[in-house]
DNA sequence: CATACCGACTCAGAAAGATCGTC
DNA sequence: GGACGATCTTTCTGAGTCGGTAT
């Protein structure tokens, strides 16, 4: 088993899945691991500028600077108008201030003069000539270097956030409980550091020590630490391009494709549940119906004294769907990172009959599923095919959608056609799996300018394309300006190219509102096979580069050299 | 059994930073 | 041909999933 040709790299991808499989579930991850451990950030550089209480200035000891900074930095933020953050903030900073101090509430600060200073700061940043750009980031990364990649079993693997999170307010997401409060700094003390055996244990800065050592080669991990937020561990890992987390992502993709042997009978079965007698089978049926049809998550239950009120497909409640007679439902819910997610379908006349069953005399605020749970449905996923969880689902009907999509539009491709207009169309295919998937982002901040310089384009190209039309009719006895083409001919060539460019400038506004608020990114990171891409690429001559970034590129280097009529 | 708890991993959009295209 | 704004890429860290174990 040759698996280091002479070049350096290591294609673990030549070997059967079978032995690629056998290596993640063994126990024992990796024989020897070798790093730098991790990056600090610096020091608070006090500026002692003061907060302004009441309209006099207070000055304050560093450390309270640094969290009234922390805050005057978020100024324009809209945390900022948050209930909630403010008190957290202020519960935090209060303590800090210490009893008796001049600042006696938040209402009456005014940290402005420090947001001014934070905005000449980046000024002065931003006005640095390039070569001193240029010096500092070398100067920064000939420091960050030794943090970059760990030996595991000799071989160089790519460690991602390798620097600790700087002190800063938490800003949980959607109407988080715990919004505003004090983020503090990571001392070497709550970190525990994994190593192998044998190796150097990394120095801790001066005059600090690890909380802790370990040599645990079960986990892929090479520092972990308590986030004091959520009481939550967080993990220094590798890099998405490093061999083990490709290895891991591949057989993902390996798992969803073998969903396809068994989704039929699957289906077949949830059909059968919907009208079985035990409400819970009927519960069970349609919640995965849901996630099948509707590519919803599993829905784990959550703390919501201390978590945002989000909910997936088991943890729906009665308030979050409506019956939309004849033969519909209305979902209307906050899902993961709180993004909304509202639409209506059209279901089974069975599915319909069991929602309307389970809606029966409860409370807006009860569960709509009581009898089942994300455990219970995985065990019974686990009962079609080994692996099987509810996640599998989202990964193979986003990568079935781009399938079938690509191919779909395939034969509008034409040899004549730009490598951007074929790249439009990749989009619109890629954009069907973000929207099952519900992956969305804010609207662009330039929105609007941007659609409205394109309409102006637009129109720009429709007056000149009159003036042609009406110059072929009657040429006009003076030359106008802007000049047009001499001959009839050449009038006529160039309004079938201004037309065709209105055509393509109209797609491409099209494109750009169909896409204000649709994520394309995260489903082509996470859930697209990267070889039903690559195949597209080749087969419509595509550079790989114009759809995946280098660091997508890093991610599928399993991926890169699949035959172009791959199939998911 | 269920149920609570948590370790370790994947997936998520915002913000920062780099690059590109246009005037 | 270079300044500047739009757009693409990377970084950052929060928010999920899921399986194992303790109770």
């Amino acid at each position: 088993m040759d698996t280091k040709p002479d070049d350096g790299v290591y294609k673990w991808w030549a070997q059967s899945d079978d032995t690629i499989q056998s290596i993640l579930n063994s126990d024992q991850k990796w024989q020897t691991l070798k790093h730098n451990g991790v990056l600090f950030p610096p020091d608070y550089q006090p500026h002692s500028i003061p907060v302004y209480y009441d309209g006099k200035p207070v000055k304050l000891d560093p450390e309270q600077e640094e969290v009234a900074t922390m805050y005057a930095s978020m100024l324009e933020s809209d945390y900022i108008q948050k209930k909630q953050f403010n008190e957290n903030f202020w519960a935090a900073w209060k303590e800090l201030l210490g009893k008796n101090h001049t600042i006696k509430s938040l209402a009456k600060c005014d940290f402005s003069k420090i947001w001014e200073h934070l905005l000449t700061e980046k000024e002065t940043k931003l006005n640095r000539t390039s070569e001193e750009k240029k010096a500092e980031k070398e100067l920064k990364a000939k420091f960050e270097d030794a943090y970059k990649y760990a030996l595991v079993d000799g071989r160089k693997e790519k460690v991602q956030q390798f620097k600790i999170e700087p002190p800063g307010l938490f800003r949980g997401r959607g109407t988080h409980p715990k919004m505003g409060m004090l983020k503090k700094r990571i001392q070497p003390e709550d970190i525990t550091i994994n190593i192998g055996r044998l190796e150097d244990v990394p120095p801790p800065p001066t005059g600090h020590k690890w909380g802790g050592v370990v040599s645990n080669n079960t986990v892929l991990w090479v520092a972990a630490f308590k986030d004091a937020i959520n009481n939550k561990n967080k993990y220094v890992q590798f890099a998405s391009g490093s061999s083990m987390k490709a290895m891991n992502d591949y057989l993902k993709y390996q798992t969803a494709r073998s969903l396809k042997d068994c989704i039929e009978k699957i289906r077949e079965d949830y059909k059968q549940q919907w009208t079985e007698k035990q409400e819970s089978d009927r519960q069970l049926g349609v919640a995965i119906y849901f996630i099948d049809k509707l590519a919803l998550r599993v829905g784990n239950e959550k703390d919501d004294e201390e978590e945002a009120d989000t909910v997936g497909c088991c943890s729906l409640r009665v308030e979050h769907v409506s019956l939309v007679a004849p033969s519909s439902i209305k979902f209307d819910f906050l899902g993961k990172d709180s993004i909304r997610y509202e639409n209506t379908v059209e279901v089974e006349k069975e599915v319909y009959k069991c929602v309307k069953g389970f809606i029966e005399g409860k409370k807006k605020s009860d569960m709509l599923f009581h009898k089942i749970n994300p455990s219970k449905l995985n065990d019974h996923l686990k009962s079609y095919m080994e692996k099987l969880s509810a996640k599998v689902f989202r990964t193979y009907n986003a990568s079935i959608t781009l399938d079938r999509e690509l191919k779909k539009l395939e034969r509008e491709i034409t040899s004549d056609m730009s490598v951007a207009e074929k790249v439009s169309i990749f989009n619109s295919a890629n954009r069907q799996v973000a929207i099952l998937c519900n992956h969305q982002r804010a609207a662009p901040k330039t929105f609007d300018t941007s659609v409205e310089t394109m309409e102006k384009k637009i129109e720009d190209q429709e007056t000149y394309l009159e003036r042609l039309q009406q110059a072929l009719k009657e040429p006009p006895k003076k030359p106008t300006q802007p000049l047009l083409p001499k001959t009839p001919e050449s009038i006529s060539s160039k309004i079938e190219a201004i037309k065709k460019k209105i055509d393509d400038l109209k797609q491409e506004k099209k494109m750009k509102i169909e896409n204000k608020t649709v994520s394309l990114t995260t489903s082509r990171t996470n859930y697209c096979d990267p070889r039903i891409t690559i195949a597209w690429c080749k087969r419509t001559d595509v550079p790989v580069a114009k759809l995946f970034s280098k660091t997508l590129q890093d991610k599928f280097p399993w991926a890169l050299d699949c035959p172009n009529n791959y199939t998911f």
